[in-house]
DNA sequence: TCATGTACCTTGCATAACAAAGTAGCTTTT
DNA sequence: AAAAGCTACTTTGTTATGCAAGGTACATGA
């Protein structure tokens, strides 16, 4: 029991919200979306990200196309489909009511 | 891959957080834990409890004490220790900034 | 003594993130 | 044209956490 993964812990079943709301914006491949969630200090591996994004591949979320590079093997570009969309707005609503949860639950019992 | 159980994966990690807290504020049994979070909607089972809180016990971070019920059996009183309110400070840390983290990354990719 | 209610505990499962190792295409260096 | 290096994608095995389901034990009342 150590605080060091404590967000690890945290972050599961987030990352693929984050995902999702990355790609909602404009289409990525793989080591640009580690790299943004990097910005926001949300550190993920590629033996995280890859088999999440096959998950939500193979569940309709995302879709993928390949762009060939100018400096290297080709990029798999990943979009997010119409159902995808549906499905990030019923994460973030998850998302938010849990955060109140959590905070209305420590709110309770912190006041010290 | 459905959103019923977004909830679910999103509370890992968190919920040793919510138990400290409340039991920073008073002594309390497992079944009055229980019944203390499902205020909050953040739903827990016993399944869920019991190992938990022996692990947290195992980690010096909770203490128990029994105290007799007149009306049925004994009652578990878990109390937290010293180390446990320096660990609780931590995951509060760790619980703040990454909600920070998520929310930054997302207000970065949705607006839309 | 049997049913009911309260309380505590254990076992086995599913899943998500990670560490580590591997495959493959393209570029640069020798 | 090999060899080395970089970028990018992929797989395998481990760890942990929450949960479903079932079990044990004690007290009270019909």
């Amino acid at each position: 029991m150590n605080y060091d993964n404590a967000i690890a812990q945290m972050k599961k079943g987030v990352l693929e919200m984050c995902i999702l709301a990355i790609l909602n914006q404009k289409d990525a491949y793989p080591s640009d979306i580690i790299q943004r969630l990097k910005e926001s200090d949300l550190i993920v591996v590629e033996g995280t990200l890859y088999p999440l994004l096959s998950r939500l591949k193979n569940s309709s979320l995302l879709d993928y196309y390949w762009i060939e590079s100018q400096f290297g093997p080709p990029r798999k570009y990943y979009k997010i489909t119409e159902s995808g969309k549906l499905f990030l707005d019923q994460l973030l609503a998850s998302w938010n009511s849990f955060v109140l949860n959590v905070n209305q639950s420590l709110n309770h019992n912190i006041n010290s």
